[in-house]
DNA sequence: TCAAAAGTGTTATCCTTACACCCATGT
DNA sequence: ACATGGGTGTAAGGATAACACTTTTGA
């Protein structure tokens, strides 16, 4: 009656990385050069096949990174398993089935090597920087999205689709809501806006090779939501930093910027951070103190991490 | 340099479903006998090898669990692949990879069929529920720990040790957090305390075949924290319910009493329900008003859900 | 002297929590 | 009458958001 195990046919499995940092104050994606499908080279995310060789799927991952890119990765945690689009070739190889099991990872230092290229990751989704208020580029998508909403087979049809498009893009009750990058993805992505889907030009931003755009963003919806509820940031960070550093970071991974006075303390009232001896003399004004993260707040509180105090002000 | 795709060796890989519903006041999750390792049948997940015919992972897992269960899934998402542990047979299959893809779904109706049977959650994981107070078999784990963590190599290592027992099962700053799930399954599988790494009883719960229980305690601490922002729980629901099951569901899939009261509030003021016309009689006490989810409070909230209001009272 | 960034303090407001209490039905 | 669950109101406390303001450096 029952089968004995989830043993199986033989699908192909790979390895995907998406390997963040925050530099300066742009957040940044590890990219390597693909051999392009079609036309030219593309870019695309440090992957690899899953090998008998490797020990677990974690350390496969590890191994395939460090080749392509000789990235050595710290935090490393699995993001999704990818197998539904864009990934059964058809009829050339007999109907197997090509999953990707991706894994998001963060990392301190951005010492590109070989290929690979760190790009700021507003590079494939502009839209979703609002540091410097409302991207331009999205009045021309709201409209092409509204076009596309007005061509559904069916009033209902369209009727779903505004309702999609207002609760992903904003506008439905309360705005903007930056965690949401896989439905806005998606949403574009059906909507035929994106380069991967065959938009003439590329008004949702760069495309990338297979189905890599859509792993990152998976990754930054992850990481966006995540650093509400635990101190990942900290892995972006280096050991010792400014209150300043730390929160140009924060705006840079959530696209939007933030209240000054209430980040810093809502950092320290959470005892997120520690003030060193040091200071450091810095880019104009005022000498800043040195922080460093407090381990112990791990022990404390139950979901330490940075609500974003939401306003835009200096 | 850089390799074209991520296409792969010959992995094996499955399915496997943790399909959770809510009958009265206990949370069920649906199983099916497995052919024992060792000693006679175990229980375990509907699971399945991914085959050519499957058109997407989902649609494979939602075929197996239809001929292994009769059951139909509604809501679906996928948990984690697992692959890390318990999945190399060794040498049998000259060091193959077993992965296994976990989905969690949720049901509303009860209908076993075929071998499979519904069982309260609470028996793989007994001491996660906390509705009759802190569970007594808290007392023997919690020493048992203990004498792990005195056990340890280094002091280092015991101190960490230490830690991570306060960390996951309570004492810790802040108490007993539901949503640790599976580190607290982990950390009493590291310590050799569940049947599955060798323990002699059951005390820790009944056992499951390969690594299910890891899938289960995987869906239970995904499923805890999201009813907190997303309106999960009416997957649970019938279409018209009151109040009072609402609590005691929610009650049974966190674990903790909550306040009534306060709860009622909650959930009227998020503007998750709404009144229907209809009362029922039911058990005892005044006739309740029969209430349904309110869809649109998807087009109207950012997180909708129900941040449980703490406290345990009547 | 001024710009720029660091850093401190205060107040209004909202949400959470807790407590007290009334209502309608079956036994 | 009373037990049981349904249902409403309100006050205290804490966290958030917004505002105003001082300090210390480099140009």
């Amino acid at each position: 009656m029952t089968e004995p195990e989830p043993i199986a046919s033989a699908p192909m499995v790979g390895l995907a990385a998406v390997i963040l940092a925050a530099t300066l104050d742009e957040p940044r994606v590890l990219t390597v050069p693909v051999a392009g499908q079609g036309a030219g080279r593309a870019e695309g995310l440090p992957a690899g096949p899953l090998e008998p060789a490797h020990p677990t799927l974690e350390r496969g991952l590890r191994a395939w990174v460090e080749r392509q890119t000789g990235q050595s990765l710290g935090y490393v945690e699995q993001l999704y398993t990818f197998g539904d689009r864009n990934r059964r070739p058809g009829g050339e190889d007999g109907g197997r089935h090509a999953l990707s099991v991706a894994y998001l990872a963060l990392v301190r230092e951005a010492r590109p090597a070989a290929d690979s290229a760190w790009q700021s990751w507003y590079r494939y989704f502009p839209y979703e920087d609002w540091r410097a208020g409302r991207p331009p580029s999205l009045d021309a998508l709201a409209a092409r999205l509204e076009a596309w909403a007005a061509a559904a087979a069916s009033p209902e049809e369209g009727r779903r689709r505004l309702d999609r498009i207002g609760l992903t893009f904003g506008a439905a009750g309360s705005g903007w809501n930056e965690e949401r990058v896989l439905e806005r993805y998606e949403l574009l992505f059906e909507a035929g806006l994106v380069p991967e889907a065959g938009a003439p030009d590329a008004l949702a931003g760069q495309a990338m090779a297979f189905d890599h755009r859509r792993m990152l963003a998976t990754a930054l919806g992850r990481l966006r939501g995540k650093i509400k509820y635990r101190p990942v940031v900290f892995e972006l960070m280096p050991p010792a930093f400014t209150l300043g550093q730390l929160q140009r970071v924060v705006e840079a991974l959530s696209g939007v910027l933030l209240h000054k006075q209430n980040f810093r303390r809502l950092v320290a009232q959470q005892g997120l951070v520690e003030e060193t001896e040091a200071v450091t003399a810095e880019t104009g004004g005022r000498p800043a103190r040195l922080m460093r993260f407090r381990r112990e707040v791990l022990l404390e509180r139950p979901a330490p991490g940075l609500r974003l105090p939401s306003g835009r002000a200096g």
